[in-house]
DNA sequence: GTGACCACCTGGCCGC
DNA sequence: TGCGGCCAGGTGGTCA
């Protein structure tokens, strides 16, 4: 389940893949991963465009074209392979031919991943990256900023943490760790956060992602990046996916919850 | 405007 | 062993 660390370690490999390589045509084989523009445009603009450099926002992939950019989201299972000429799989739904012979698949077990193909001057302010918060690193992103985004925020932190119109690019399995080592209980409620606590969520959301990136992501059951590469992160997760387990804190046994519906993983203890 | 819920999807896992 | 049902979860849409 690509969060920002994995799409970021994804972003790196395709650059060194694919980058000054042009698209000759695409085949979209399941119409549904195509968001904006209709298939059949979106097929017909990217004909002919470079790939002048991938970057990323959030958890979207952005590859700058020529004319325009192609904005890719991996929702729960995307992933991005090159090949030759080997056989279509079942789950290889996008199909970019390039100049060199070799093709950029993109799989999705689940087809819940989406593509825009944006105009360039367009980028940021056309959904969906007009929508999207601050990235963890941004200057920005202090407690006073967070202070005034919780305000209204009658709803679990948890909950909170995982809105991308806030902070871009955490997921159900970072938010987790960051509420550990922040020792917040991830049902209180945003909007009651102190000043030291919200602190100390900006302090552990870089820490937990950068440490995530170092590490090539985090695989769970289905990620991998594009050159097929497993990361590394799970084996430094605290409390997510660790039920019945003892706290690496205080030993006491970490529970499961459900949180607004999200899987949801903390020590009753350090968490209070 | 806010919050709760559901749909989108498929494969893995569990219980019977 | 085989089957049915639940669960995983990011996001957008709908409804109260």
């Amino acid at each position: 389940m690509p969060e920002l660390p994995e799409v970021e370690t994804v972003r790196k490999a395709l650059k060194s893949q694919i980058q000054d390589r042009i698209i000759n045509s695409v085949d979209v084989l399941y119409d549904k991963i195509i968001e904006y523009p209709n298939v059949s445009d979106f097929k017909e603009k990217i004909k002919n465009q470079k790939i002048n450099d991938i970057n990323r926002k959030g958890k979207w992939l952005i590859f700058e074209l020529d004319d325009y950019c192609m904005l890719s989201h991996l929702r729960m299972e995307g992933k991005y392979f090159i090949k030759e000429s080997e056989p279509i799989l079942k789950h290889e739904h996008v199909i970019f031919n390039l100049d060199d012979g070799t093709t950029l698949r993109y799989n999705d077990t689940r087809k819940f991943g989406k593509m825009h193909l944006i105009e360039k001057q367009n980028l940021y302010i056309q959904k969906p990256l007009n929508e999207l918060g601050l990235e963890p690193w941004d200057e920005n992103l202090d407690s006073d900023f967070l202070k005034d985004k919780y305000s209204n925020k009658n709803l679990p932190i948890k909950t909170v943490l995982l809105d991308q119109s806030i902070i871009t690019g955490i997921g159900n399995i970072y938010a987790d760790e960051i509420l550990f080592l922040s020792k917040i209980n991830p049902l209180k409620k945003a909007k009651v956060l102190k000043k030291k606590e919200l602190d100390n969520i900006i302090k552990y959301t870089k820490d937990v992602l950068n440490r995530a990136i170092e590490a090539g992501g985090t695989t769970i059951r289905s990620y991998e990046s594009s050159e097929g590469v497993h990361g590394r992160f799970q084996t430094n997760l605290l409390v997510h996916n660790r039920e019945k387990k003892q706290c690496p804190e205080c030993g006491k046994t970490i529970v499961k919850i459900r949180v607004n519906g999200r899987g949801t993983y903390y020590c009753s203890n350090c968490q209070k």
